[in-house]
DNA sequence: GTCCAGAGTGAGAACGTTCTCACCACATCG
DNA sequence: CGATGTGGTGAGAACGTTCTCACTCTGGAC
């Protein structure tokens, strides 16, 4: 009786190299795998006292149900996908943030996959989660147009929620804000305190080509919509018609820290920039100094999404803040609706954003010159 | 012939809500189960003819394999687990960056979980990932006290890397830097520069209570070693003896707002402060701004983590960088290599830190007297 | 005493894949 | 001409769970 279950036992594999399964737990409890797995399940009959035998067993043998065998079973895994564009960025982090608490609350983990705006990794990102079996996705298209396998997704009946930027004529809920008319109130901030020459900074992953007049858009629909607000202000102003002053650069602040540059050595440079995120405001930051240019007296700003460190700088950063976190836990809530089984037609989610002034914004010099190192007042 | 297979077939479900199968392949091509997996596989013998029409039917039905059938079989899922403690942070983001990205190029996907240094939700998303049958763990422990949860898990023989923060006599993998000399060398800096008084404000998930003098220490490998770094530089510069000096707070910036405003409200308030967090140093900047001390003319700063807008405050802000993307890269090759079968003995993988000196040092003023507005010089 | 409800249990199918094994046809060799 | 591969194929087991079904046994009603 010294070791009585090594004796006729086959077991192939050394003892602890193989975790219990439920027939471990029926053996050494005495009764059957259907009964063990009732008492471990909870459900169907079982007595008392078999119930306490099994969880004894369970417990000695450190039995952890196989979340695999059971998902191959129930057809579902429990699991979210979710797609961003970089989680570094500190939009995304929030958004990942809200959206991983409000899944792992109903029971329900996420993988995260970054495609830094690419569309071919994005489309591969899809094609992973979708061969994991993930119950649900949400995703911000890295493009408007390339977006062949979010319908061929949407059309297989599978749930999709888009984040923070939309897809024409895809039939998938939404949930972010409304960024031309919250583009447009930051570049009002900046017609009122008495800017006329208002520069733009936009963020595209693909290209980093500056936008020809009239030209190709960059393929993302934020920015577009960032841009179309931005131009709506500037128009209703009657300021329109200066499109030297829209810049589309990489996400990099590195790439605003030259585009501002160039911005403020043009012979008749901008008064104000506008920037449709904060990673570019911290590039527009370093730029301005490095041309000499002192915020707000030389250049206003105002940025988008109320970073950290927005008003620890000197001046404090005016901002275009949405709420990254809401939306994210909005496109959790959402997404698990839609995984529970709601077939409503697809809603937009529009959360509310607000303008937080801060030190950034000035009044816009009177006279028209060069930028140059000021001197003292 | 006008709709064939709708006549005997006893398909329960509408054709479009279920994904295809290996079975459906097989039928669809003409061939039996086995030579279709073969196929689709790539491995056995198929005929190039076969191979072919199972290609074109796999394509004609959008056939995906299942992953979580393949992981039954197979018994690995291709998934690493990830449990930070706020993928907010920018350090943990970053960290999250590098482990996915080296994760993906080896074909693993990753699962995040957020503990919010709490060690029982960290014992939870352990118990999850293990449920869920990741092949690997890679975590930075919330506590370096309740660390049954990782012994049994290292004993069971489950492949487990540590992240920034040891556990003693846990026999697993800790990749990070020399938090300790990392601590001590950015003190040192700040004694080079002239200073006496240096405080330090430490981050602890737990607790937030001032730490005793010799005291219960924080529930924390690295602010720990960061604490112990930092009375090794004071003790060695002879300047030891000052507990009032050290803060142990939240990882907020509220936090260290607050923290940074008790000690310059001291009598004899410090002349010089060491941030172990990036966090941290935000609440200190604010924390001074309040109290009316100018960085660096009353207050010396070196913080911890170089983050993005450390350059573009004024003054820059010297930090102690630790390389955060490489870690959780390193993290990822190592994780990989034990759950590739290493069993090598485990290793501790130190990445080099570095000292990033700018404006937020400079000489303590030689007069002792309490932090006022500060008068034009 | 007979019948039935219902509690408690065990046998076994199902999920979709991988992979072993057996089989067949055909070519090659002794 | 028979023995021996060998390329190609199909049948079916295995993974660990959930869950349906059938069975036994008890107690109560008639």
């Amino acid at each position: 009786m010294a070791r009585p279950c090594c004796y006729f036992s086959p077991m192939p594999l050394p003892e602890p190299l193989r975790a219990a399964t439920v027939g471990d737990v029926a053996a050494l409890a005495g009764v059957s795998s259907a009964t063990a797995a009732r008492a471990l399940g909870g459900y169907g009959t079982v007595s008392p006292r078999t119930r306490d035998r099994v969880a004894d067993a369970a417990h000695a043998l450190g039995y952890r149900a196989n979340g695999i065998a059971r998902s191959m079973v129930t057809g579902q895994t429990s699991t979210l996908g979710l797609v961003v564009a970089d989680i570094e960025n500190p939009f995304f982090a929030a958004v990942t943030r809200g959206f991983g608490d409000v899944a792992r609350s109903a029971g329900y983990d996420v993988m995260v996959v970054n495609t830094d705006e690419d569309p071919a990794r994005e489309r591969a990102a899809l094609g992973v989660l979708v061969g994991r079996r993930v119950d649900g996705v949400a995703l911000s298209p890295a493009s408007s147009r390339e977006a062949g396998h979010l319908h061929m997704h949407v059309a297989s009946g599978q749930p999709l929620v888009l984040l923070d930027r939309g897809v024409r004529g895809l039939r998938a809920d939404v949930v972010g804000i409304d960024n031309r008319a919250a583009a447009r109130r930051a570049v009002e901030h900046l017609v009122a305190a008495g800017h006329r020459r208002i520069a733009m900074l936009a963020g595209a992953g693909s290209g980093g080509r500056p936008l020809q007049a009239e030209g190709v858009p960059p393929a993302l629909m934020t920015g577009l919509d960032r841009i179309r607000g931005y131009r709506d202000a500037l128009s209703s102003a009657g300021l329109d018609g200066l499109p030297d002053y829209l810049r589309v650069t990489h996400f990099r602040s590195s790439a605003a820290r030259a585009a501002i540059r160039e911005l403020l050595a043009l012979p008749v440079p901008p008064t104000a920039v506008f920037c449709s995120d904060s990673l570019l405001s911290l590039g527009v930051l370093a730029g301005a100094a490095d041309s000499g240019a002192v915020i707000p007296v030389d250049l206003s700003l105002v940025a988008f999404d109320d970073a950290d460190w927005m008003d620890v700088v000197t001046p404090a950063v005016t901002v275009m803040d949405q709420p990254a976190y809401d939306i994210g836990a909005a496109a959790a809530d959402r997404l698990l609706r839609r995984v529970a089984g709601d077939t409503a037609r697809p809603r937009r989610v529009v959360l509310p954003t607000s303008l937080v002034a801060r030190g950034s914004v000035a009044a816009p010099r009177t006279a028209v010159r060069r930028v140059q190192r000021p001197a003292a007042p």
